[in-house]
DNA sequence: ATTAGCATTCTGGTACTGAGAGTGCTAATG
DNA sequence: CATTAGCACTCTCAGTACCAGAATGCTAAT
């Protein structure tokens, strides 16, 4: 069960091997395979040997006793950590990714598209998802009267996101425009939380004056014109169906996918295991911590930046028989574009 | 294969036991089991005779020789024409209802919840678009300078939809307010589309004099922010993990995915089967027409209304083995809701 | 016009078998 | 002493055979 020693090379290329055709394949992987494919001819009972080591230390699993191992959590772990940084993505998906994300300066675009392009090269699940949350800076709000009873209002965050909601609120225009330009004064800049918070605290200093505008404001701000919940967070999933080739049994296959349908379950997801800080493409093998249903399946992500400034996460969901190499390339080279894309307009 | 006479009513009654049967048991069903659920004391053998000829008249088919009747899709065209309108929603279905959509304003906050509890209930898959074509009647526009050569473009509707674009443009706030004063100031209440025509033909005419304003505006126009592709539609899916537990062939529940998530061609459905002037719920049966991927499968449908005016369109898809009746009455009941919970707003 | 009876057809599940692949252990080997 | 050959044993998987069960279609009886 538990690692031990740090283990020896000869294991090392043994379980590398394991991993990668046992990816490859999807079949438990034997000896004698093994030894077939070994440029340094070791016989089969050698490697017998060393896999049992190997599964001891557990890094392997046997489905039944006649049967070859399969790699354990652990395994993939190691895989993954060993893996050198090498590689670019080949020429064709390349090409695919420029095609679709070529020219285009709007975030929320940008993710919708990088969805589809990371489940396409992937061909898993694709995931991306930009921050609406407190910490956006404000940009500017609008307010309009549509109906009778109706307000359009409209959120303008600086990374150039909009969040727009109709509420059921029956002020003249005349208010609408002022309010608006009190926040837009006031506010310019502040995060989302602190113009709420100081917004918050005047409304309450105030209370007891007498104020048209304050009153407008307080209207608005009570029906969540400035709402910051995640409850619309901008999280884009795509490729849902790429699992049915993966997944057989029907029951965990349903699961799944109405998990990928919770967007909040995947917005949580990534805001537990890509944070801010880290730098590259992120490997998160075994999520069923978080999201029982996703019991096998790994997280490869990384946080998307332009300029330093994280403006949301980018990745790819799939089981853990995946090509992670691959996968860890393109999800880091996307994230690298969007910075550069992005950034050249600025 | 032709129907010919209009069946009597012996033949309809067994009919439509068969139909029914099917659809609860999902077998192919022989005359025993029908005769024993069977009011009348018919024998098995008189309803084989019956049974031949509905097959005869192509409203049965037969996997193969010795097992029992399948319902052909003329069958379920049948049944739901002589299905009569009866039956509400039950209880539990209308609380879940009003539970999700009550006191929501909002036109795409409401399809959205929509597409969710059409899947709930329906246990299908639940599907709402809101309409953002070029017939649309612009409210305003509003444009604002991001960054050095960012423009956010937002466009509002008069029913309330939003929609905006970040653009690569490099304008200053005065100009652009110059430009979307303009606008409003000529355009508002026309539809999108005869707002863009004939602004292209005073771009045109005037393309000539030197005009400060009149360029923001040509340029604005150029870079799209004024579209009105449906390229964006506002349409929602949901529920397609419930495709799970009905379809055998993993092939097909794999191309079934695929297609549910290419928005587009949702779109294109909806459009082609449900029209403006149809007042209630629509059911097309056999969709494999306009989508090769969805034979067998149905669309229940009906457009969604705002006093008499058409904002979008809710609907079910499923297979043809749905429950027909309480699918109906499902999307016939959001439907009226719609009309009620957003017009009593205006 | 119905229905009972019956031979016939087809599926689906169970049981059995043998080939194939893999393991673990022991003894031989360089 | 590390490696390997040999071997007995285990377990799966595919194929086959077989039988029960359900339906059918037809003919003859009611």
């Amino acid at each position: 069960m538990q690692s031990g020693q740090p283990i020896g090379e000869r294991e090392r290329e043994i379980l590398t091997a394991i991993v990668e055709t046992f990816i490859t394949t999807g079949e438990p992987v034997g000896s004698r395979t093994l030894a077939r494919g070994n440029r340094e001819g070791l016989s089969p009972a050698t490697i017998r040997n060393v896999m049992a080591d190997l599964a001891d230390a557990g890094f392997l699993e046997q489905p039944h006793t006649s049967a070859g191992r399969v790699p354990s959590t652990e395994a993939y772990r190691y895989y993954v950590e060993q893996l050198t940084g090498k590689a670019h993505l080949s020429q064709e998906d390349e090409s695919i990714v420029h095609e679709s994300l070529h020219g285009i300066s709007d975030v929320q675009e940008f993710m919708e598209r990088t969805s589809h392009v990371l489940s396409l090269i992937s061909r898993n699940v694709g995931v991306a998802a930009a921050i609406r949350g407190p910490k956006n800076a404000l940009e500017h709000v609008y307010f309009s009267r549509l109906g009778d009873q109706k307000v359009l209002a409209v959120v303008v965050t600086r990374s150039g996101l909009v969040r727009d909601r109709v509420l059921r609120l029956d002020l003249p225009q005349s208010d609408l425009d002022g309010a608006a330009r009190f926040i837009n004064d006031n506010f310019r800049g502040w995060t989302m939380e602190a113009m709420r918070s100081e917004l918050a605290r005047r409304l309450e200093q105030e209370r007891s004056e007498y104020d048209r505008l304050m009153t407008s404001v307080e209207q608005l701000y009570r029906q969540g014109a400035l709402a910051t919940d995640d409850s619309a967070q901008v999280v884009f999933v795509e490729g849902a169906a790429n699992l049915v080739a993966g997944e057989q049994d029907r029951q965990r296959l349903q699961e799944l996918l109405k998990t990928l349908e919770e967007k909040q379950k995947i917005v949580d997801l990534l805001g537990a295991y890509l944070d801010a800080k880290q730098e590259a493409v992120r490997v998160v093998i075994g999520l069923d911590e978080a999201l029982p249903s996703m019991r096998n399946f790994v997280l490869i992500g990384a946080p998307a930046r332009v300029g330093g400034e994280v403006m949301g996460s980018l990745a790819v969901i799939g089981p853990t028989r995946i090509d992670y190499q691959h996968t860890m390339n393109a999800v880091s080279y996307i994230a690298r574009l969007f910075d550069k894309i992005l950034n050249e307009s600025e």
